[in-house]
DNA sequence: TTGTAGGCGTTATCAT
DNA sequence: ATGATAACGCCTACAA
């Protein structure tokens, strides 16, 4: 029962050598003798021996791990914008031979762990997803020497981390344009509270181009969850708002105008049309389809996950602020093809 | 720039004291002498100072830390119903000062990690959830001595590990009974691949409602996801059989179904009624709502941890088979209420 | 090729 | 109340 884990040492001594080449024997091997390689090696199998990491790691061994530091919401533990990023990393990085975790950064205890985490070196680099920082957190990183990489939002505040984005702006004046294309005449937008860059950036493209149209703007602030847009069709209906056209900030929040507009009678696309913006997965399967601005959030992340390993291997990154073009996606939210 | 992380050591020296006292200070204030405590306490916040996790674990305390080990799938790295389950849970740990995290299971780079971090001690207490375990994985807990629970499945194959689950049977012959209550007359169930007891246990409630009804029965196999269930449905028209009702095993997989009904121009529930299992958040958001059998997610999961902490003190757990009961949610994609 | 000493940062134990 | 020592399990650096 109590099989207390075998360690180099009980190796050593059964074979009666040094735990030293034992330990060699694993990491490397080319410098231990061939017939004690051998002994060595059937001892290994016999007892299933694997050497304890965080003794390695204490060692000062690198860990061979990034995080993914990732903040949940209402309907998600991992929101799918995130979980599309950490999936493409992932593969990448495992050809690499380098692990991913995720971690809760905004709850209280778990952000605990996570602190506890990197200034141990369980970490060896962070992809550090837009809302998900905070002072303590970026500090941390900082006077541990972690590299860090903050994927979706371009500003930082004070910490000069590499940053990759999508070009909220262009992405969203393609998706506006095509709202207007489709024969919209009154489009609203649905942003985010706070002031996120990359929010204001999508407004941005949405205020611009109906200028240019000479169209009334109408914005409306909800949550980054389905339920932030069933509120939003709500109050516009309570202010008595009338729309063709709804512009939304996140796939997330047109899902929930989808499903409202469908609850009030609101037909999409006829009555009204509906761009979302990231492109999750869900986008096929929502009713009717999702059209919305693709970020290409593998290949963003894989990206990131580039420059953190560049930085922990002591090169200078190429590029320190990559910004990735957008896609318009078109399905059946939207009137024209 | 190297600020090299302040250590005990470090602390003591400065104020001209033992390393033993500052960790006293730190863990058994109330064995330190007052003006040491104090002066203590100030240069640890001076230097901001915080234990290193891994040298603690490495010298013998518990890492406070449940490990969820999870099965992504082709939509969600972290699929809805597991995601539901760590959130009860975590909100529940945390008030014991337990962290959580979440392992991917299966892809084989991170079960290399999930198994280094077992046998270190970061991991006190693991779930593992249905479809995330085998054999390496359970061996590895063995011998190790973390406290396993499995959710989701009542049988762990030869590893006597305590388990809790809902009435798969039972809560399948509610949804399948309330199938039949709303009129249909040719029901079909989509279930998943493999021979899992829970699927088996929620097609032979099925089977049994069929077979007193004098129904006959058509079953089909899909993977767990939302495509699952579009295919389901084109494999059930593509084979020209005709149906008005299908049971689901998951909601994705019903998702799925619903999306693919929209699609061929299957009006539900007019013309056919669905139901799913689990009753994961985004039923609310389907199109139209899902009706399914609810799993208390939070709750299981509440109960494996409470196990779990049984355990870890020391305690026998009070049942080590638990299973709780389901309930019938209606929603819009079945006919009567 | 192999072994010895020392250190990674903490804590438990036994003295003082 | 405080300190010295050893231990956790491994690895680097140096010596033999």
């Amino acid at each position: 029962m109590k099989e207390n884990k075998t360690t180099l040492e009980e190796i050593a001594k059964k074979l009666g050598i040094s735990k030293m080449t034992v330990s060699r024997a694993i990491n490397h091997p080319e410098r231990v003798g061939e017939k004690t390689l051998q002994k060595v090696n059937k001892a290994l199998k016999e007892t299933e021996y694997k050497p304890k990491f965080i003794a390695r790691v204490l060692a000062g061994s690198d860990s061979r791990t990034i995080g993914f530091f990732v903040k949940p919401n209402k309907d998600f533990i991992i929101p799918p914008f995130y979980g599309e990023c950490v999936k493409g990393a992932t593969e990448w990085l495992k050809s690499l031979d380098y692990s991913t975790l995720i971690f809760n950064a905004t709850e209280e205890r778990s952000k605990l762990l996570l602190l506890d985490y990197v200034n141990s070196g369980l970490i060896d680099g962070a992809v550090v997803f837009e809302g998900s920082y905070d002072e303590t957190l970026l500090r941390t990183l900082n006077t541990n020497q972690i590299p860090a990489v903050s994927v979706g939002e371009e500003n930082v505040g004070d910490y000069d981390i590499p940053t990759v984005c999508t070009d909220n702006y262009s992405g969203s004046v393609k998706a506006v344009d095509h709202l207007v294309r489709c024969g919209c005449q009154q489009i609203v937008h649905i942003t985010g509270h706070g002031e996120k860059p990359s929010y204001q950036q999508r407004m941005k493209g949405y205020t611009d181009v109906l200028e240019k149209n000479n169209m009334t703007q109408k914005i409306v602030k909800t949550e980054n969850t389905i339920e932030g847009g069933v509120e939003g069709i709500r109050q516009l209906i309570k202010e008595n708002i009338s729309f063709d056209g709804v512009f939304c900030f996140s796939d997330l929040v047109a899902w929930g105008v989808l499903r409202e507009c469908h609850e009030k009678g609101i037909k999409v696309p006829d009555d009204v049309c509906v761009m979302g913006f990231d492109n999750i997965p869900i986008c096929e399967y929502t009713t009717p389809s999702l059209s919305t601005v693709s970020q290409d959030m593998k290949e963003m992340s894989r990206y990131a996950a580039g420059m953190l390993i560049q930085i922990i291997s002591g090169k200078k990154p190429d590029n320190r602020h990559r910004r990735f073009e957008t896609e318009l996606i078109l399905r059946h939210s939207t009137k024209c093809q």
